[in-house]
DNA sequence: AAAAACTCCTATTAAATTAGTCGTATATTT
DNA sequence: AAATATACGACTAATTTAATAGGAGTTTTT
């Protein structure tokens, strides 16, 4: 399970996507109106992803945040990583997070790191082809589909 | 991540599925020398896998654990399940564990719910092809490996 | 210049989950 | 009966996650 955190930093950084193209930028307390998330919550998490350099915020009044890639080049993995940590069920086959097992003598002789891996790979994989545009993609698709059923 | 519990109850699972054609049984004891794993903490572990129906008990001296299923029928998703929790990485992805999204009014329309569940079939999937018969044969393979590598 | 609308930053608290412990009852073998 | 196991419920400790509080610093608007 991811944490909430970083639920709350993909729904975020969808709302941001959605004006990137008109250069605009959301404040806090709007994003948080709009997502249901709380705002002292949501100020954490959008400095964390402030620091980790995929939004840019304009301080004062009319102010906000706002991203600085593209909504293609940020993806899912991306966000996790930054906001949630690691992706891997066990600590040793975490590229980000790793700890050595405290009993594994030989990581290359255990079977479960290896299949750990591979599940890993799996999941990195579908995390880390999905970006925000994707997601809006998929969703305005997912909207017509429902619509047609409707007809 | 999975929490500890998985790890050490597939650690306990894979000592008994060497015994197993011996129909040998193991104490807690044992199990807890042999993996480093703490003697009550692995008590409460036995137990919640023999409410889950993978292992047996006999009480008394010369008592202990055995698997009650072939090595080859016990699957990791099947541990991980028993003892860990939630695989997916949202609840609203679970099988088991499944809870809605507070926001999201409908699911159909949320693209962050479809990508989640790739990578819950993804992850299942191999975890469920994975039977500690596979781990053990999975180790020896290794271990041939290394051997003939320092030849 | 002052007020309003923002972000920035540090510290704290609250809640939940996970890890691990203790004591005792109960069953089985020797 | 003594020794050796599991069974079980209650309890503690440690860690992580979620959320809150309060105010300092910036920029824009009026």
């Amino acid at each position: 399970m991811i944490p909430k955190r970083s639920k709350y930093a993909i729904q975020a950084l969808k709302c941001l996507a959605k004006v990137y193209r008109d250069k605009k930028h959301l404040s806090i307390a709007v994003i948080a109106e709009q997502e249901q998330i709380p705002r002292k919550f949501l100020e954490a998490i959008l400095l964390q992803l402030r620091n980790g350099g995929l939004v840019g915020s304009k301080m004062g009044a009319n102010g906000g945040y706002f991203l600085i890639k593209h909504p293609d080049e940020i993806v899912l993995s991306n966000i996790i990583r930054l906001t949630g940590g690691p992706i891997a069920l066990l600590p040793c086959v975490s590229l980000n997070f790793y700890e050595p097992c405290a009993e594994c003598p030989h990581e290359e002789l255990c079977a479960l790191h290896d299949v750990m891996l591979e599940v890993r790979e799996a999941s990195i994989h579908i995390l880390s082809k999905t970006s925000l545009a994707d997601l809006i993609l998929r969703e305005k698709k997912l909207f017509r589909k429902l619509e047609n059923k409707h007809k």
